[in-house]
DNA sequence: TACTGCCGGTTTAACGTTAAACTTATCCTG
DNA sequence: CAGGATAAGTTTAACGTTAAACCGGCAGTA
């Protein structure tokens, strides 16, 4: 493996100190121009390309960010991860991705991992409420940011950046809809309620259907896990009960989508039978004879939003706390019934 | 920021040199059993964890690999990421990811990037046939392996590692098949034909036409972008010519969804008017009411085999070559009209 | 003239880890 | 018991870059 050129070939080239050609390269003032000019020439024709190990090791920047997420698989994340990609890539940096694959336990494995290798900061979208990993970053002031899951913990939370969704108005909006659709008695596929997201859309949810003055039955309240075969079962079990719901109100779209199979499976039509809505606006739902409604929010934004964030972190420890809440929309498709009845 | 304990502080807290400490924690057999346990122990103790930085920049390797993929947002490459950042890890390696938006001329800066970084290898699925950026890795012995997409020059490609699919099959079958259902004029909405995929996929559909006596009528193979506007574009208007196709083939799924909506927006029916076959078998093409036939193909198992490939390279510069090429299955769905007339 | 200050560098040391060369003490063998 | 081999370390130097301290010469000035 050819060895590429290092700022002591450039020195020598150039006959002087190494320090200088860093110096000049980095448009240090203590450099004159004519000499950091030759310099750069030199560096040119080399085609020199900075050693960032090097540079990370005695303690500046890495240059690299880590992001931690549960699973790409669930297309909520593509879109999140292309956004926070992309501004990095623009701010200078790069990502690397770990995916936990749901074991909460792999998160601090990957935390000590990325530390090790220097990374400027991470990114979290995999945090559980209480997760345990987050306080030791916020004592050692270790740069990260938490994007669309956040960390219910009064004393610590007031300390922690964050990009996040209002997901309880989300839960809300989405309830609310149904309700005033004329559904009484509405299912909810949740998440796990040990994330924020699965928690704060439930209690948008119940909070709506308190004001619609509607008696909260538990039993149509299902915690699942994030997946589309897990939300098909459950949907199944709901679909099963001697008074099924008339709508189900699944707390994203992939789970919406494994409801829908499972509705559809059981001989059902949407929206005549049950009426159904789902959460994030992947692109999936947006197809014909899909037409999924949705509670939509910006997830590319979102992923810009917590690099930024970060990026200023990561600039000044001592900036002031960012925490930005985004503000879902209803998307109103087929799947809830509403054009039928009224358009 | 808190430092982490580095080799020293365990050498001070055991009474040996900082050397003793490395060794004994990479099992170097030097070192005595007695002191090792004692060194380990002190190590576990202090939560200490090696530093990548250094022990990449003493020229051992970083435990870290590239990833150059065009963009996320094509959900095939979500499944083929996961693949490959999964068996990386079962490996002991991170990966990096680089995102090129589709511009090929950003490949060369992450080259160039990564390298500086200390990976180890890199993994490509964005090169072009003719990837300009390739021959100088085969000659520097860098370690590298594509996926899903390869080069073809004649002298370099065979000094090259990838996985790949035979796409000239998969092509094939999905034309074959839908001659067998009637189809004499089939339209081919391809990608660009600057990328091996759809070139042998164009190939193979062309080739099942000779095989099955049909003239290939050029202006109904559509060279585009990989994506679902691009392809919704060039459906609508091939179904604004005055004879236009009664199937088509999409080269990959996300751009037959594409293909999808424009027959829809055209007022015509799936697979009454058009039949349609897609590629890649992506999680949306199975939905209810979707239902896209289309040429499937094992993409988290091509980026596990990529890994294991590039992990051999890592390990023995002067390994054998490896090539594999997996095979395609063809998925009978209903957008191509066959169980309508069949089953 | 002697002192001060600044310009444009150079030298030194350090970041954490490891390969290679060197050093003892012990053990075996003829 | 001399001599070499071996076991179990230690010392040194290096990886590429940079921060900090150092230095020589020139200009201004009192």
């Amino acid at each position: 493996m050819k060895n590429k050129p290092t700022i002591k070939d450039i020195a020598k080239l150039a006959g002087v100190s190494a320090t200088t050609v860093s110096m000049a390269l980095n448009h240090h003032p203590r450099i004159s121009r004519k000499t950091r000019d030759r310099i750069v020439a030199i560096a040119e024709e080399l085609q020199y390309y900075p050693n960032y190990v090097a540079r990370s090791l005695v303690g500046r920047q890495s240059k690299t960010l880590g992001l931690i997420i549960t699973s790409i698989m669930n297309p909520f994340y593509p879109e999140l991860a292309k956004g926070i990609v992309d501004k990095a890539m623009e701010l200078g940096y790069n990502v690397i991705l770990c995916s936990t694959s749901y074991d909460p336990g792999l998160q601090k494995h990957f935390i000590d991992l990325l530390r090790s290798k220097g990374v400027d900061g991470i990114v979290f979208s995999s945090v559980e409420s209480d997760d345990p990993d987050i306080q030791p970053l916020v004592e050692d002031h270790f740069p990260f940011v938490l994007v669309n899951r956040r960390i219910h913990s009064p004393e610590l939370e007031k300390r922690i950046d964050y990009a996040v969704l209002d997901n309880f108005s989300g839960g809300y909006m989405a309830m609310q809809h149904l309700n005033k659709l004329g559904h009484r008695r509405v299912a909810i596929v949740a998440g796990s309620f040990a994330v924020s997201t699965a928690m704060e859309r439930t209690e948008g949810a119940k909070r709506a259907m308190a004001d619609g003055g509607l008696v909260i039955e538990p039993e149509l309240i299902v915690e699942c896990h994030f997946s589309m075969e897990k939300a098909y079962e459950a949907a199944r079990n709901l679909l099963a009960r001697e008074a099924p719901p008339t709508a189900i109100f699944a707390q994203n779209d992939y789970m919406a989508l494994g409801v829908r199979e499972a509705v559809f499976d059981a001989g059902l039509s949407i929206p005549e039978d049950i009426a159904l809505v789902g959460f994030d606006n992947i692109a999936a739902s947006a197809l014909r004879g899909v037409e999924l409604t949705t509670i939509s929010q910006k997830k590319y934004e979102m992923g810009t939003i917590a690099i930024e964030i970060l990026c200023k972190r990561i600039k000044d420890s001592a900036a002031p706390v960012s925490q930005i809440v985004l503000q879902p929309e209803i998307l109103i498709r087929k799947s809830c019934g509403y054009r039928q009845k009224f358009s």
